[in-house]
RNA sequence: GAUCCUGUAGCUCAGCUGGUAGAGCAAUACACUUUUAAUGUAUGGGCCCUGGGUUCGAAUCCCAGCGGGAUCACCA
C-alpha cells in the first residue's frame, strides 16, 4: 500500500450507473493508465460506489495484464484446452526406458524457477502438483525470443492458469517433468496467491494459517494447502460409501421439506423464516426424522435423507448453524438389528475414507472395525457411582448431580439429570466406537419403550472420540403412546425448556394409520468426517462454515 | 452470553522499560539452458484494525468499539 497522500479518486462511468474508484497510485502511473487496467465492464456490475484498493502487486498485474493484451496474446481466451494427461497419470504412466510421451495438460502456475534461457515451474492441476521444463528455444523458436524474454520471464505470475504441450522426461535430479514445447495462458491471476513452501524435512514455511481468512477465502486455502482439499476429497468419498451401502440394501434416498411449519424431529431451537404469499411464519428444519417416518407409513420399507440441519444455537468448533445429519429408516427392523446393520456401515465408509477401517484423530487410533463395544446406559453410570440411576426420583438424582459437580436447575427433568451424568462422567472416555444402550424414556419422546423395561427405551447412541456420532431408535409407532410423550415434551416447555419438542398432529394422525415396527437411526455426517479426517473443528470439514458477514468497507 | 489471548508488508512473524518500523518468502531489475525452500546482486512496498485519552512524543501505555482465536455454558 501507499500513503495516503496519494490516493487519486477517479470517476469512471459503467453502464447506468456511476462508480467511484479511489485507487491509491505510486507516481510512474496516472489516471488514464489505472483507468485502463480497469475496464468499465467490471464495475457495471456493481450497482453501488464502492472503493477499491490495490496493492503494488495488484497494480503490477493490471499492467502485465494490459501487457500481454497489446502483444496479441488473449489473457482469457474462451476455447476449450484439450487435456491428455495429468499430474497423476504422468507419475502413474511414466518410465523410463519408454519412448517420449507427449502430453497436453493445464493448471495454475504454483512456482517459477529462472535460471536464464531455461526455466523450471511447477503446475497445479485438479490432482496434484507436475513440474514442467520450459526452454527459450522451444517456446520461442524463431528469432523473436518475446514469447520467452517477455511473456514468460516477466509477464506470467504465479497464481496463473496456463496449458503446456511437450513430451515427459527425467531430469538429472530424477524428477519426472514436462519439457514444454508450447505454452498457453488460459487465465490471468489478478492477485498474489499466498506462497507456503515446504524444505526437504516437510517444514512448511509462511504457511497461509489464519483460520479466519482460510474460511472466508476457502477458494485460496484449497489452493495453497493440499491437505484442505484432501480433507474434502475424502468427505466426498465418506458420503459416497455410505450413500452406495444403503443403495445396495434397496433402501431408497428421498428429499424432505426443509421449511416447515412445525419444526420437529428433535430438541433444539430452529430458525424462523416468513412466507410472503401465505404471510406466515415457517421453520428451517431441525431434523427431518417425522417425515421420513410418514414415508414408512405411506409404504417405503427403507428411507434414507442426507439431511442438512439447521438449529439457532451457539456456535463453536463443534457446532456450525447448518449441519448434516444423515437419516435412515427400516420397516421391520428393531434397533438390534439396527446396531449389527450399522457398524458395517461404518466399517465400510472408514475404509474408503482411509483405506483402513483405523483412523487416528487427534493422537489416537480408532478402529472402526465391527462389531463395536456394548454397554447400557443406567449401567455405565452405576459403575461410575455405585448407584442405579433407575431406581432414583428427580431429587435424589439432584443430589447425586451436585456431588459430582453438576450444576441442576428447575428446568431439569430426571432424563436430563441422568444425560447430565452420564455426559459428565462416561462420555469422554468413549474413545473407541461404543454403542450406548437403553435410554431412560423420559428423553427419548419419539422412541419405543424398552421390551422388558417400561422405564426405558429402546434407544442406542454411537460415541466415538469422545463425542456423540450417531442417534438410533425402536421407533415408537404407538400414536396413544405417542401423543401422551409429546404431551410431557409440553409440560416440559412449560417448565422453561426451550428445547422441548412441539406436538405435530399430523405426524401423530399418520401414526393412527398405522407404521410398521421400524428402526432409525441419524448420523452427524460431519462429526464423522472429522474423526476420519482428523480435523478437531467442524470448520475444517464444512467447505463455507457460517462466519460473522465481511465488512468490505 | 462469560473469561483469557490476539490484530504490524501479499504470506508467516519480530519490534524490550514509549523516541513515528524490521526479517524471510512473495514482488521489481539484472545475471544464469536440468532446478526443486534454485542461487547471486540491487530495489520498491506499511492509515502498525478503528476512535478517543495520557504524553513534548504512542505500533508500544489507558479506555471504548470492531474483527479473530481459545476455554466455558447451550447443543449434534
Amino acid at each position: 500500500m501507499l500513503p495516503v497522500e496519494r490516493l487519486q479518486p477517479c470517476w469512471c462511468v459503467g453502464a447506468g450507473c456511476i462508480v467511484h474508484i479511489a485507487v491509491l497510485l505510486p507516481r510512474r502511473y496516472d489516471r488514464d493508465t489505472i483507468l485502463s487496467f480497469t475496464p468499465p465492464g467490471i464495475f457495471a456490475a456493481i450497482p453501488t460506489k464502492m472503493t477499491e484498493t490495490l496493492s503494488e502487486q495488484e497494480i503490477h498485474r493490471r499492467d502485465s495484464l494490459q501487457k500481454i493484451r497489446a502483444m496479441g496474446i488473449e489473457p482469457f481466451p474462451a476455447a476449450e484446452f484439450p487435456i491428455t494427461a495429468t499430474s497423476k497419470s504422468i507419475a502413474a504412466s511414466f518410465k523410463d526406458d519408454a519412448p517420449q510421451q507427449d502430453v497436453s495438460l493445464a493448471g495454475r502456475v504454483m512456482s517459477i524457477r529462472i535460471m536464464g534461457k531455461a526455466a523450471f515451474a511447477v503446475l497445479r492441476d485438479g490432482e496434484g502438483d507436475q513440474q514442467i521444463y520450459i526452454s527459450r528455444d522451444d517456446i520461442a523458436p524463431g528469432e523473436d525470443k518475446a514469447m520467452y524474454n517477455d511473456f514468460f520471464k516477466k509477464l506470467l505470475d504465479l497464481g496463473d492458469f496456463i496449458g503446456v504441450k511437450g513430451f515427459v522426461f527425467r531430469t538429472r535430479t530424477g524428477e519426472i517433468t514436462v519439457h514444454v514445447k508450447e505454452l498457453t495462458l488460459l487465465a490471468k491471476s489478478l492477485r498474489p496467491l499466498p506462497t507456503p513452501k515446504t524444505d526437504e524435512e516437510g517444514n512448511v514455511f509462511d504457511a497461509f494459517s489464519d483460520p479466519e481468512l482460510r474460511y472466508r477465502m476457502r477458494y485460496v486455502d484449497l489452493v495453497v494447502n493440499p491437505d484442505v482439499k484432501e480433507t474434502f476429497l475424502k468427505r466426498a468419498r465418506i458420503f459416497d460409501a455410505m450413500r452406495k451401502s444403503f443403495q445396495d440394501a434397496g433402501y431408497i434416498e428421498v428429499d424432505t421439506p426443509v421449511l416447515q411449519v412445525i419444526p420437529g424431529g428433535a430438541a433444539a431451537r430452529p430458525f424462523e423464516t416468513h412466507h410472503n404469499a401465505l404471510d406466515m411464519q415457517f421453520y428451517l428444519r431441525i431434523a427431518n426424522e417425522l417425515y421420513l417416518k410418514r414415508l414408512i407409513v405411506g409404504g417405503f420399507d427403507g428411507v434414507f435423507e442426507f439431511s442438512r440441519n439447521f438449529r439457532n444455537e451457539g456456535m463453536d468448533r463443534t457446532h456450525n448453524p447448518e449441519f448434516t445429519v444423515m437419516e435412515l429408516y427400516v420397516a421391520y427392523k428393531d434397533y438390534l438389528w439396527m446396531m449389527d446393520y450399522i457398524e458395517g456401515v461404518f466399517t465400510a465408509v472408514a475404509t474408503a475414507a482411509n483405506g483402513t477401517p483405523t483412523a487416528t484423530f487427534q493422537g489416537k487410533e480408532i478402529h472402526f472395525k465391527a462389531p463395536f463395544k456394548r454397554i447400557t446406559m443406567c449401567g455405565s453410570i452405576q459403575e461410575k457411582t455405585g448407584q442405579n440411576v433407575l431406581d432414583m426420583d428427580e431429587r435424589a438424582l439432584g443430589e447425586l448431580c451436585k456431588k459430582h459437580g453438576i450444576e441442576v436447575t428447575a428446568a431439569m427433568g430426571k432424563g436430563k439429570l441422568i444425560d447430565e451424568l452420564f455426559s459428565e462422567l462416561v462420555q469422554p472416555e468413549l474413545i473407541q466406537p461404543t454403542f450406548v444402550m437403553d435410554f431412560p424414556v423420559e428423553m427419548s419422546p419419539l422412541c419405543k419403550k424398552h421390551r422388558e423395561d417400561d422405564r426405558l427405551t429402546e434407544r442406542f447412541e454411537l460415541f466415538v472420540g469422545g463425542f456423540e456420532v450417531a442417534n438410533a431408535y425402536s421407533e415408537l409407532n404407538d400414536p396413544i403412546d405417542q401423543r401422551e410423550r409429546f404431551e410431557a415434551q409440553l409440560k416440559l416447555m412449560e417448565r422453561g425448556d426451550d428445547e422441548a419438542m412441539f406436538i405435530d398432529r399430523d405426524f401423530l394422525r399418520a401414526l393412527e394409520y398405522g407404521m410398521p415396527p421400524t428402526s432409525g437411526i441419524g448420523i452427524g455426517m460431519d462429526r464423522l468426517v472429522m474423526l476420519l479426517t482428523d480435523n478437531p473443528a467442524i470448520q475444517e470439514v464444512l467447505l463455507f462454515p457460517q462466519m460473522r458477514p465481511e465488512k468490505f468497507d
